[in-house]
Parts: C-alpha cells; structure tokens; sequence
DNA sequence: CGGAATCCTCTACGATACTG
DNA sequence: CAGTATCGTAGAGGATTCCG
C-alpha cells in the first residue's frame, strides 16, 4: 500500500465544509442575527439589514426552515401575518456566530489601523 | 425625529460580515486547515482538497496572501520551490475554525441521524 | 513543479415590477 | 404585508491546455 505524500487532514476538513454548506453566504448568519435580535416580520427583517432584497430574503428564509434553523408561522387575521423565529437548534450557532464577530472586530481593527 | 419600526442590530452584524467577507467561500478556511495540517507546497495542498482545482487554489492563495493570513515563501534552487505557511495572524482564526468544526460535527449527526 | 491562459457554466445575487 | 415573477449580471468555480 502506497503512502500518500500530502497530509490526510480531510477529517479535520469534513465538518467544517459541513458547516460552511449550511451557513455560506452573505445573507444566513446575518438573518439569524436579525431574527434573534428581535425582527420576526419579513419587512423587518429586510429593513433591518442593508442592501437584502425580497427575493434573496425570500430564498434564504426558505433554505434557513428547511434546515431547521428557523420556524415560519402563520397567524391567521386581517391580515395573515407571518412570524419567523429562530428555533432552538439555530442557538447551536451562538459559538460560531460569536467567534466570528470576535474576529471581525479584531480584524477590522487590523486593516483600518485600530 | 422618527423611531424606527425594526430592531436595530447592525452593531452585532457589522464584524460578521466582515469576518464573511474575508473567509467566504468554500475554499479558504479548508486551505488554511491543509497549509497548518502540514501540506506546503501547491501541489500537497491541491491534493488534499477534494475536488479544487489549480487555478481555484491558485486564486485563494494569493486571496489569503493579501489578507495576510498565509506567506509564500521561494526557496531557490533546481528546481525553485514554492512553500506556503500559515501566517501568526492565521492563527486568531482558531476559534471560528473550532465553532465551525463543532457546530459541522453536530450538524452532520443531526441530519443523518447520528 | 507551480502555476497562467483560455473558455465555459452555473448560481448567487441584484433591480424592478407586480400580486393576493 | 409578504412575498412572486422576470430579467439581468458578476463572479465563483470548473475543464482543459499550455508554459518556464
């Protein structure tokens, strides 16, 4: 049996190309945080974060439920409104979601010289 | 002055999106992981990744290059070699690479049902 | 070996308009 | 209000070939 000359690292590799499928994006994480902070209303939510239109918003919401990481419920009256909330499994991410802002800031204080 | 309708959470979503903003993609993290698993040379990293190819990696490094999270290094010689090594900087990454881990690791449990 | 060049595909993302 | 429909674009990513 031949040895392969690169180190195998692909089991360090797996989850986090795992993880990067489910979350990649510009939009997914920033959702989750709006959600999070307090907008459950799809204009909310769209207002809340700069640039998002209807229809990118509209998809990644679609992609964020089937996943289970958020939950759309309809209320019904005059008229239906819909409500997004994160679901349980979607605070799974805090870490993730934190360890990136950590980085951000550190990072931004890098490239603009503090 | 109006008060606006929507939670306001643009302070937590600013360093998320930078920190996307530099490691975005379905490259770049798992390129890191290869170059400090201990594959240096182009040829070591492509092979340890699945599936990208020369010209991807070759644009990601030099990505990684500029944003200071790698250097590539000449050694002279017949015939000149090319040695690619995580930066000090590469390392504040740790966190967000050990979340994504976890998190992906948990992900794949879920949805394959352990 | 470490890429560059070329050409191509695919899809994430975007602008605008419209609808129940 | 909460989207859908349509059309369009840019760039990420891919296949193949070539080069010093």
């Amino acid at each position: 049996m031949k040895k392969s000359v690169h180190t195998d690292c692909s089991s360090a590799m797996l989850p986090v190309r795992d993880a990067i499928d489910v979350i990649s994006g510009k939009w997914k994480l920033l959702i989750l945080i709006s959600i999070s902070s307090g907008n459950h209303r799809f204009t909310e939510i769209q207002k809340s974060i700069p640039k998002i239109t209807a229809k990118v918003l509209s998809n990644e919401l679609k992609d964020l439920e089937q996943n289970k990481l958020i939950e759309r419920k309809i209320i019904e009256g005059y008229p239906v409104m819909i409500e997004y909330n994160t679901s349980s499994y979607a605070e799974t991410l805090g870490d993730v979601i934190k360890a990136l802002r950590d980085w951000g800031i550190n990072h931004r204080k890098k490239i603009t010289g503090k």
